[in-house]
DNA sequence: GCAGATCGTCTGTCCAGCAGACGATATTAC
DNA sequence: GTAATATCGTCTGCTGGACAGACGATCTGC
């Protein structure tokens, strides 16, 4: 309080990942309260996203996409499944794996809440003008989808596996710079 | 494999928070990477920006601008203590509080770690033109400085702190929607 | 048919993050 | 002065969620 924090702040000095982290976060609260008739809120409705529009063929086809780990994957789909948002159908062409499909009531939720995030996401934006937002949109996509492969789609899922297991192994925790 | 996962999708189904995510996880496991020499990863490297760059006058003040836990600042400081790139000082003005200032290491680890972040940064953005790039970043900025508060610092303290709670509250374990 | 890989599930473990309490200090009211 | 209340940073304890690993079922190639 005595001294304001300088939102604005003296840097050029890349608050890129600061934006990234604050918009995520502040996205994931908007969303997170306009999905609530979703289980696991802002994470339920990237699934639901995923199911519906998404044409991913298997359980662990969405969990690669959302970067999400199989087993949790495993009891996410439970709770929908509960819920009667979603069906488990056996696969006739690969039986072990299980297609992921919709009910007509996931479609009817998933419309309700996207019409409620969409307000939120504008909300969210605010400070920017509608031309802007488009834009942001626009180069957030293509600099997303130019991240980790730009043709080859088999590799976005074995990446996402190794990338998390390099994850856990960069976290060194003792001796970072001799002191 | 059998169905190539459709890396475009069919939407302009707002992608938006999966891009958001996508970038924000590639980010940080890049820059993690870069500032591999640093406790924490990338979210010290974050923690080591804001003591430099931003002129926070208190470990508070630093968790709520970074949306960390006060008493997981505290570890995290002390560990960039132990190998000597920040130290806390005691306030003169207010002993209860510490001010958070970087040694001289911290600061040349600092500079050498964001030559290499900001290296990070270009090669994550690959599939922007460089001009796209600079847009991105200021879109970011811009709109991730209009989401909390336009004019008041403090009040980004506050709903920082009571936004998270809220964030629980709505983690609503069990009946979403009747089914 | 067999070996190896893959899919989805289950179990157990572990750890980061939080709530809560605490001493120290500041601030305000009386 | 001092009493009451709020804030700062630290510590302790607990808990929820993510992961590793093993498993049965199935596919693929040989």
């Amino acid at each position: 309080m005595t001294t304001p924090p300088t939102p604005s702040g003296t840097a050029e000095h890349s608050r890129f990942g600061w934006s990234l982290a604050t918009l995520l976060h502040e996205w994931s609260e908007r969303v997170g309260a306009a999905a609530d008739d979703l289980p696991q809120g802002t994470r339920g409705y990237q699934l639901l996203t995923a199911v519906v529009h998404g044409d991913l063929p298997s359980q662990a086809a969405l969990a690669s996409t959302l970067r999400i780990d199989r087993t949790v994957m495993t009891y996410l789909l439970d709770a929908f499944e509960e819920c009667g948002l979603v069906e488990r159908r056996l696969d006739p062409a690969d039986r072990r794996a299980r297609r992921v499909v919709a009910t007509e009531r996931g479609r009817e939720v998933l419309a309700a809440t996207e019409a409620r995030v969409a307000a939120a996401e504008d909300e969210l934006l605010t400070g920017l003008e509608p031309a802007q937002r488009a834009q942001l949109r626009t180069l957030l996509e293509q600099a997303a989808r130019g991240t980790g492969t730009q043709e080859d789609p088999c590799r976005t899922v074995i990446e996402a596996t190794t990338r998390v297991q390099e994850d856990g192994a960069g976290q060194r925790p003792p001796s970072p710079a001799s002191r």
